[in-house]
DNA sequence: ACCTCCGGATGAAACGTTTCATCAGAGTCG
DNA sequence: CGACTCTGATGAAACGTTTCATCCGGAGGT
């Protein structure tokens, strides 16, 4: 239904050859039938189908992004990153949410794997997939967020979760807190102990038994509400502690609301440290110090290597790419 | 360089047409071809070419969701909801972010259009879009979300944001308040103004003077940060108000943030409402009345019109839906 | 024994591009 | 004036599917 590019040729009076080549390399045609050929696209409203292109090329140029979760600020700035650089460098991109559920990576994969993406950048569910090896093995490259593969056969980008958690450790300690709470979501996740791990390092290395200074509470999810939950059943019971490092910014807001709906002050009764910087920390009741990932630069990084490795496969080896966090102060410290 | 569908009937001893109908009508094959060709594709890790199966069919079965801002909470809802019922009734879905710039906006729409996708949802940045009239004129079936098209030549989707307004001017003043102030983004934005549109209309319905009960605050942006420095502005001078309706919850984020670095107890200094009801406003130091908005049964609404639409143009009537906001009463009122 | 019917497999056409070898015509040069 | 070159246009092949008319062989009916 729509107008091809045969209705073109015929509506300019030329080939579909010549029309194909205004499309792609105009500089090769002349400019009295460049400009028939124009006017022939605008009057009949033509667009390039794509699908023909592709088939005829044997490959897409976009890239597949799929991410745990959209909600989450710290994919929606990788995102972004992404975008700018496949944009930027002539790549679409195809933004894929799979909710942390292998079927819906699985899906998305397929549909991605069907459309002949010329490369992915994921964040896998869990490393490892089958689906996703074999993706590889049929020689589509593949990019890893914010994870590692331990057999280092494709890019990864990531961040030093221990150095983030040193770096939390540092600070607090810095500023005379000996009774430090780690406010976690499941220590099962990677990258909760991993920063346990980091804070442990930077209170050893100060002097201190990190058995005595670190106490852990261990919440079910990363999230506010779950984080005033168990801050409020930890300020009921319990010996005091002078300081809260929470695993990522939003624990940490919801044991900023269990501390003011008590009555405490912060950062005088209590300091509070989160993780990830979200936009919102900086706006909180009392304004949030985090970690901040470099999220942008990651998106920015990932997305660099996957296009290397596409335009250039025989040129590109294999990286893995790990940023360090930064520690911004504001007044919850 | 991918296996094809001829390499599968090769290998299982086959004509393409027969691995074809394996794939789309395997009901029509005798059970023992189809385990050969099966395990043919299995053997061969053959992955269909949807380019090819679009080209021939002139049509792909995949829909375009094009949004304001995925960092937007009622967005990501939408999107949510959209992608449910998308992935329910056999479509995928192509996400896309225009971040409220027109330039980005007609990209998308142009790759989706040499996509050829079934069908598009979206919140154009202006109504009125050129290259969005000529999609729909090209006989692509559109939906706008959140939106509304005077021409009613497609449907959409909305919510009342008047009957929103009413809503929370009938609450505040059921409470006893009688100095409200509506601290709100741009009032060219049509959101806000209908909100405050309904405000003053509850206000007035309840026999006091709107002109004397509410004062306006309007703030360049809606964004907590901007919601604080305009809170705090407005505590220094002046005289007191009693409460504040927020055109949404990140502004009222920014307010309850000033209310109580100036020790202001919420609610009984101030009392605060919010609009949209975003995860983060349940957990918030205090947690925040609102406005809530219908998200996810907006874009499965939308959704459902779209393929709808695209399924059976000839049954179709264009609707213009639209939801009716809810009250959620939390402590800041 | 013949005709019909039917489940099931086949082969070729068509979809809209891109690419590449070929061709026509206009200069250029010896 | 004929042999070349250069610019720009042409036509056909190819990409991997889906679809549809056709074909084959065996079962059922007469």
């Amino acid at each position: 239904m729509p107008a091809s590019i045969k209705d073109v040729a015929e509506r300019a009076g030329v080939s579909i050859g010549t029309v194909s080549n205004v499309l792609n390399r105009p500089e090769k045609v002349a400019a009295g039938t460049r400009e028939q050929v124009l006017s022939a696209i605008a009057e009949l409203g033509f667009v390039r189908n794509s699908s023909a292109a592709q088939l005829r090329a044997g490959t897409s140029s976009s890239l597949g992004l799929i991410v745990l979760d959209m909600a989450n600020p710290f994919f929606q700035d990788v995102a972004k990153g992404v975008e700018d650089v496949a944009t930027e460098l002539g790549y679409a991109l195809m933004l894929c949410n799979s909710d942390e559920r292998g079927d819906r990576e699985n899906r998305h994969l397929q549909v991605l794997e069907e459309q002949r993406v010329r490369g992915v950048l994921i964040t896998p569910v869990s490393v490892g997939s089958d689906r996703l090896d074999a993706l590889r093995r049929r020689g589509t490259p593949t990019v890893l967020v914010d994870r590692h593969d331990p057999r280092v056969d494709c890019c990864s980008v990531a961040v030093d979760d221990v150095a983030g958690g040193e770096l939390a450790g540092a600070h607090l300690i810095g500023l005379g807190h000996r009774r430090i709470a780690y406010v976690t979501g499941p220590l099962g996740l990677r990258q909760c102990a991993d920063r346990l791990a980091g804070l442990r390092r930077s209170v050893a290395a100060a002097g201190h038994d990190p058995d005595e200074v670190i106490e852990i509470v261990e919440a079910p999810a990363l999230k506010a509400r779950i984080g005033y939950e168990a801050a409020r059943r930890r300020f009921d019971d319990g010996p005091p502690v002078d300081a809260a490092f929470c695993a990522n910014d939003l624990l940490a807001l919801g044991v900023l609301r269990a501390a003011i709906s008590t009555g405490r002050r912060v950062p005088d009764d209590i300091a509070l440290l989160g993780y990830d910087d979200i936009e919102f920390a900086a706006d909180a009741a009392v304004p949030l110090s985090s970690i901040r990932q470099p999220t942008i630069h990651i998106g920015r990084t990932a997305a660099r290597l996957l296009i290397e490795e596409c335009d250039r496969p025989a040129a590109h080896a294999h990286q893995q790419v790990m940023f360090k966090p930064d520690l911004v102060v504001r007044e919850s410290t």
